[in-house]
DNA sequence: ATTTGAAAGTGTTAAATTGACACGAAGTAA
DNA sequence: TTACTTCGTGTCAATTTAACACTTTCAAAT
C-alpha cells in the first residue's frame, strides 16, 4: 500500500470532488437546460454535450462550490438551487477543463471523481448565455430533445428532471423560472412541461388561483395578435405567510 | 502550489469521501435509528454518539459502499437503500475510525471529508445490533429523542427524516420497516411515527385497505391481553402490477 | 366465574376536491 | 370585414376527505 505525504492544501482544488449543475430555463414553450459543447477535438470521449461542472476548492463547503460554479457561468447569483445528490463510478473520467491541472499533480488522468449534481432554476430573460473560460460554446436545449451527454450526465439530468417533477408538485418553485410578471397560460405550460402530462385549463386556472399566492396587476399583455392576457405576478410575502402558518398544500 | 504526485491506487480508501448510513427501524411503538458510541476518551470531540459511516474505496461506486458499510454493520443485504445526499463542510474531521490510517498517509489529522448520506429501513426482528470493529457500542435510539451527534450528523439525520416523510407520503416504502407479518394497528403507528401527525385510525385503514396492495392472513395476533389483531402481508406482486399499469396514488 | 382493562374493528355524513367539458370575447393581421 | 388565435369563464357528477363513538374480544386479576 502506497503511503506517500500528501498535505492538504486548503485554497486548492481537490481532484475527488466536483459540482455539477442542471441549470433550468423556460423559453415559455419548454423546459431547457444550459450545456456546454466541450469541441470536437479526438481526445474528448463520448458526446460533446455536457452539464457545465467544475471541481470544488478544498476551503468551500459544496453548496458555496455550487453557486460559485453558477455565477463563474451566469453572472447570477442568490439563485433557487437544490441539491440532487451525489454521483460517480469509479471509472467515471474527470472534466476537461482541469484535466491538464490534474495530470500535473496525479499520475493517472483517468482519477476517481465524486460529482454532486445540484439543480437550478433561472430566469431566462436575466441571462443570455455566453462562452466562458468554461466552455466554448455554451446555450440552452430542450430538455426533452437531449439523447445522451457526456459522462453521466444524461443520468444526472434525468434525475434532476425527477427531482424537480417531484418538488415542484409540494411548493410553488415554478415562479422561479419565469419573468417577474406572467400570465396564467405561461404558468400553466410550464407545469406541463415540466410534469409531461397535459392539464387542464380551467382546472389549472382554478387551482393556482385558490392558493392566493399570485397577484393580478392592472397590467395586461401587449402586441399580441390576440386576446391580449391578465398579468399577474408571484406574491412571495402571502407564501411566507401561508407557509409559517403551517399551510403546506400547494400540491398538484 | 503543491504538485506532488499521488497515483490512485484502486483498492485503497479514497481519504476525500465516505458515506454515513441512517438505518432506521421500527420498535412497533417508535421510529428508531442505529447509533455508534465512540466512547468517551478524551480526544475524541463533540458528542459521543455518531451514525455508522467509512470511507469508501476507490473501486467500488458510492451505493456499493453504502451497501458495504450496512453489509459490514448489520450483515443484512438488499434491504432499501435511497441516498439523502452530499454533506461535507471544509472543516469537517475524519472518522475515528479510519484516523490513524489517514494519519499515516497523510499530514493532517483533519482533513477535507465529503460524506455522502443515505437512509436504510430494516425490519427490526432480522437485526439485533452488536458490537463490531466500527464501534465499542451500537444500539437503536428512539429518533425524536435524539438532540446532538457527532460531526454533521445530527444535520444529516434531519435531512434523511425529511426524505423519508416525503417518499412514505408516495410510496408504500413502510414496510421495509415492519416483520413480514403485521396488524394494520402497527402499520398505522408507523405513519404516525415518520409522519409526525396523528390519523384517524378508520380513514386510515380504509385508505391502506382501499391500495389493495396487503393481503388478509388468515392468522391472528396471539397471547395479546386485548382483543387480538387480524394479520397482513405486504402484497409485493400486487403493487408491482398496479405501479407498472401506471397507477402511482399510493399517497398520504 | 365475574369483572376489568385494553386495543380491535367497524359506517355514516357533510364538506371539499377533482375531472370532464364548450363557447363567447378581445385582440392582430390580412 | 373577415379570419385567426388565444383568453377567460361555470357547472355538475363523482370522488375523496375529515370528523366522529360504540361494540367486540381477548387476558389478567379478583
Amino acid at each position: 500500500m502506497k503511503k506517500e505525504l500528501k498535505k492538504v492544501v486548503q485554497n486548492e482544488l481537490n481532484p475527488n470532488v466536483s459540482v455539477d449543475c442542471v441549470i433550468f430555463g423556460f423559453d415559455l414553450e419548454r423546459l431547457t437546460v444550459l450545456l456546454i459543447d466541450r469541441g470536437g477535438n479526438t481526445k474528448n470521449i463520448g458526446p460533446r454535450l455536457a452539464l457545465p461542472g467544475n471541481l470544488i476548492y478544498n476551503n468551500e463547503n459544496i453548496d458555496q462550490a455550487a453557486n460559485r460554479v453558477l455565477e463563474e457561468l451566469t453572472g447570477l447569483k442568490d439563485i433557487y438551487l437544490e441539491q440532487v445528490g451525489a454521483f460517480g463510478d469509479p471509472n467515471r473520467i474527470c472534466k476537461d477543463a482541469d484535466r491538464e491541472w490534474l495530470q500535473s499533480i496525479r499520475a493517472e488522468p483517468e482519477a476517481r471523481v465524486i460529482t454532486v449534481a445540484y439543480y437550478t432554476l433561472v430566469k431566462m430573460p436575466d441571462y443570455a448565455p455566453q462562452a466562458s473560460s468554461f466552455a466554448k460554446t455554451i446555450g440552452w436545449a430542450s430538455v426533452n430533445q437531449i439523447n445522451e451527454l457526456a459522462f453521466d450526465h444524461f443520468e444526472i439530468l434525468q434525475a434532476a428532471k425527477e427531482k424537480l417533477k417531484q418538488k415542484i408538485k409540494i411548493q410553488p418553485i415554478g415562479f422561479n423560472l419565469l419573468p417577474e410578471k406572467f400570465t396564467l397560460s405561461q404558468l400553466h405550460r410550464l407545469y406541463e412541461s415540466i410534469l409531461e402530462k397535459p392539464l387542464d385549463k380551467r382546472n389549472f386556472r382554478r387551482k393556482i388561483q385558490k392558493l392566493e399566492i399570485i397577484t393580478s396587476l392592472k397590467e395586461k399583455q401587449r402586441g399580441v395578435p390576440h386576446k391580449p392576457s391578465q398579468l399577474f405576478e408571484f406574491n412571495e410575502v402571502r407564501y411566507q405567510e401561508l407557509t409559517q402558518n403551517g399551510f403546506d398544500n400547494f400540491g398538484f
